[in-house]
DNA sequence: CACTGTAAGCTTACAACGTAAGTCTGTCAA
DNA sequence: TTGACAGACTTACGTTGTAAGCTTACAGTG
C-alpha cells in the first residue's frame, strides 16, 4: 500500500502528531500509547513520525506542553489571589480532561516557551502583589505541588467522578471496623456524601471539586497572611 | 545451567523479590526495571518470579507498600500538629531515598494492610485532636497532595541536591531577561542561594528541605485555624 | 526536456519487554 | 517404590522503541 492514486493525505506536522497523541492518550490511556498506534492513527508508519519528533520522550514532552497551554493564564492586572485561584482551578479542570497529564507535567519540566511563559506570568503576578522573589517562588512551588498532587491522587483512584459513594460502599466491607476505626468512619462518611449537588454538571467534572477548593483556599489564606504580616 | 552441584541458593519469597526490586529501582531507576533484570539480580529466570508475584503490576504495588512502610508513623499520643509534621517530613525523606516512589505511591492505592494502617493512624490522630471526620479526611488528602506533589517536582527536576545553584546558573542564559523578567529574577535568586548551610549533610538530603517545611507549616497553620475557629 | 537535491514517507531488522504454557527436578510422605 | 508437589527452567508469542537504509514525488535548475 504505497498511498498511490488515493486522495492526498493531510500533511503531517509536529503539531498534528502531538495532537493525535493527546487524543489517543485521552481515549485509551497513556500506557497504551505507542509509536505504532500513533502512526496508525495518522495513517502512517511508526517510523515516519521520527521526521517530526525525535522519539517517544519528545512526544511526551510535547504532550505535556500542549496540556499546559490549555491552562488559563490570569490576565495581567488581576489581583494575585484571584489570579492564583483561577489558575489552580483551571489547571485542575484541564488535568481532569487529560488524566494521564498530571504526572507528566510534574515530571517532565522542559524549557519550552510555553512553560517559561507560564512560570513567568505566575511569578509576575505574585511579585506585583508585593511578594519578595523568594516567597513568590515558594508560593508557586507550593501551589503547583498541591494542584498536581491532589489531581494525581484524584485521577488515579480510578473512580469515575459520579460513582464515588457506590465504590466506597462496595470497598467498605474489606476494612474491618474494629481494626481500622477511623478509616471505617471516613469511608462511611464518603458513602453518605451527596454524589453531586444540583450544580452544573460539566463533562469532566470532579466530584472532589469542593475538596480541591477547600485546600486551595486554605493555602491561599496562608500566603495572604504572609503578605499582611509584612505590613502590606 | 541447571543450578546443580552449586551452593544452595537462598530461598526466594515475595518479600525477597520485592526488596530486590526496590534495590534495583533505587540504583537504575524504575523505568529500567524489568522482570528479566529482576530475575537476574536474584539469580533466577524471569518466569520463576511469577510464583511469588502475579505480574509486573503486582511488583509495583508491593514496592509502593514497602516504601510506605518506611514512613514513620506518629506514636499514638502525640499532638496532632507534631504528628502530622513528623509524618510529612518522614515521608519526604523516604521518597527522596526512593525517587521513583512518589508517583507510584500516589497512583497505586492498594488496600494492603500497611496502607490501611497508615491511613487509619493519621485519621485517628486528627479525630482525636477534634477535627470532624469530614475535615480530617480533607486534611489528610491535602497533606498527602502537598507531600507527594512537592517531592515529585523536586525529584524529577533531576538535580542531585547539592548542585542546584550551578545547574540553575547554567540554564539561566536560555531564559532571555527581557521576555521573562520574573523568571530571570527567580533563577538568579536560586543561583545565589547557599548550596547548603552548615547543617547536617545526610545521605539523601534535600536542598529543598527548608522550602518543603515552609509550605508544610503554612498548611498546618491553616488546619490549626480551622480547629480554633470552631472554638476548641 | 533531462538532471539533481531534498522532503516525506516506507521497509527491514534488532534487542528488549511482559507473560502464557508447558516441562523438568529434587524432596518428602505414604 | 510411588506419587504429589513446590520451585524452578524453557520455549514461544506478540509488542515495544528505534537504528539504518531505501523509495518515491516533486521543485528548481540547466
Amino acid at each position: 500500500m504505497r498511498n498511490t492514486g488515493g486522495s492526498a493525505r493531510a500533511p503531517l506536522s509536529r503539531e498534528r502528531v502531538l495532537r493525535a497523541a493527546v487524543a489517543l492518550a485521552d481515549e485509551d490511556g497513556i500506557e497504551s500509547l505507542s509509536m505504532r498506534k500513533l502512526g496508525e492513527a495518522l495513517g502512517v508508519q511508526a517510523m515516519s513520525l521520527y521526521r517530526y519528533v525525535s522519539g517517544r520522550d519528545d512526544v511526551l514532552d510535547g504532550m505535556a506542553d500542549l496540556v499546559v497551554a490549555e491552562i488559563d493564564l490570569p490576565r495581567p492586572g488581576a489581583p494575585w489571589r484571584v489570579a492564583m485561584r483561577q489558575r489552580a482551578i483551571s489547571a485542575h479542570e484541564v488535568v481532569l480532561r487529560h488524566p494521564w497529564a498530571s504526572s507528566l507535567i510534574e515530571s517532565r519540566k522542559s524549557l519550552s516557551p510555553e512553560r517559561l511563559r507560564y512560570a513567568d506570568t505566575i511569578l509576575g503576578s505574585l511579585r506585583e502583589a508585593g511578594f519578595p522573589i523568594a516567597v513568590a517562588g515558594r508560593a508557586f512551588f507550593i501551589l503547583d505541588s498541591y494542584v498536581y498532587g491532589f489531581t494525581l491522587q484524584e485521577v488515579n483512584q480510578g473512580v469515575p467522578a459520579q460513582e464515588l459513594p457506590q465504590v466506597v460502599a462496595r470497598l467498605r466491607p474489606q476494612v474491618p471496623t474494629e481494626v481500622y476505626t477511623n478509616l471505617a468512619e471516613f469511608m462511611e462518611h464518603l458513602a453518605r456524601r451527596n454524589p453531586r449537588s444540583s450544580r452544573s454538571r460539566r463533562k469532566h467534572e470532579s466530584s472532589y471539586a469542593a475538596d480541591f477548593e477547600f485546600g486551595l483556599d486554605l493555602i491561599l489564606d496562608g500566603l495572604q497572611s504572609l503578605l499582611t504580616a509584612r505590613g502590606q
